[in-house]
DNA sequence: CCGAATCCTGTCCGATCGGTCAGCTAGGGT
DNA sequence: ACCCTAGCTGACCGATCGGACAGGATTCGG
């Protein structure tokens, strides 16, 4: 055995997640994963019965950090709650990274499952600003702007309520940023 | 002859720029533009010698558009300015729609020419908020907000000067919004 | 009425796409 | 010693990719 097994399987969900975010999905090949993965296509095809899949297993866990998220942003108000959503959203975007894109595919889209609005490049950018690879403070500071943005209006498309989440988080986000609350 | 010459080329281009931002770059197959256009993917290749021909004809008057607003710009001051550059980017984002999606692309992949990052599906939904198909209002600010930091930042890795025109569509931004200045 | 130029298409090409399958290799249990 | 199973791969499939090319159809100047 080549790996340890579960190992090739986080490092295919890896380069699969870094190329869709660079080039969408239906312009990543499984060649291409499979490559910088360091496997065969064949192999890939092993532990992941056909592209959608790996697709399938990078969506899964984020819609329900964001309905956790919610859930606990409920039972908190004010201060405390606007400081715990930004510490949350952080929390979530960090963890995820690249993965949080998955909130901006259209809901029907996920249902029909064909081909997906690619909004990877851009998420992929944002990400190096947020990370702070990109020292420009301007630049970080619209970057979080145009996150939170996407955050709060791909929530609402997925279903969660618009109600807590999204006004604590406008409030603690610009506190964030340093902006006056309006 | 089956159309009247130029009015094709333009439904090409229409198409393309279309199912770019729907499917991304290499997400898009000739033959789907051409279907979407009306003809034969042969006749396409006839107005265009191949797939990159169209995106840089799509690209070409976005750059000269900025660069143009820009020298507006330093030619103005204080509120004045402001108005102007807020007044110039609404221009802008209706005229070219989805094609400031150009914008983004990183300044290597331009001059290398391969496959594009993404960004058309987010940009595509942006417009959508922004022309007022979306009757969301907090959603509309936020896609102003994500569009204006797009715009900001692209124009700076697109090597438009960072001065003027990021100050003044920040501050100019931010009194459109009803933000107060900070 | 006649070339000549313009517009357009059917057909073909090599490469690559997503996906299948038989079979190889390496450990672990008995 | 044995075989069984999990992990992995090369070879192959039909479909589609971007693109080339010869030639049909239409329009226009002479």
């Amino acid at each position: 055995m080549a790996r340890s097994a579960t190992t090739l399987r986080a490092d295919i969900l890896d380069s699969a997640v870094r190329l869709f975010a660079a080039h969408g999905f239906r312009g990543t090949s499984l060649q291409e994963i499979a490559t910088d993965a360091g496997c065969s296509k064949a192999s890939l095809l092993y532990h992941f019965t056909n592209k959608d899949a790996i697709l399938t297993e990078l969506l899964a866990p984020v819609g329900a950090q964001v309905a956790e998220l919610e859930a606990r942003l409920a039972r908190l108000d004010g201060e405390a709650a606007a400081r715990a959503a930004v510490d949350a959203l952080v929390d979530l975007s960090l963890r995820f990274r690249l993965q949080v894109k998955i909130l901006l595919l259209d809901v029907d889209t996920l249902i029909n499952r064909p081909e997906l609005p690619d909004v990877d490049g851009f998420m992929a950018r944002l990400t190096d600003a947020l990370s702070g690879r990109s020292a420009d403070q301007p630049a970080r500071v619209w970057a979080w702007m145009a996150m939170l943005g996407i955050i709060l209006t791909s929530a609402g498309e997925c279903g969660v309520p618009e109600g807590t989440l999204r006004a604590e988080l406008t409030r603690g986000a610009l506190r964030t940023l340093g902006l006056p609350a309006c």
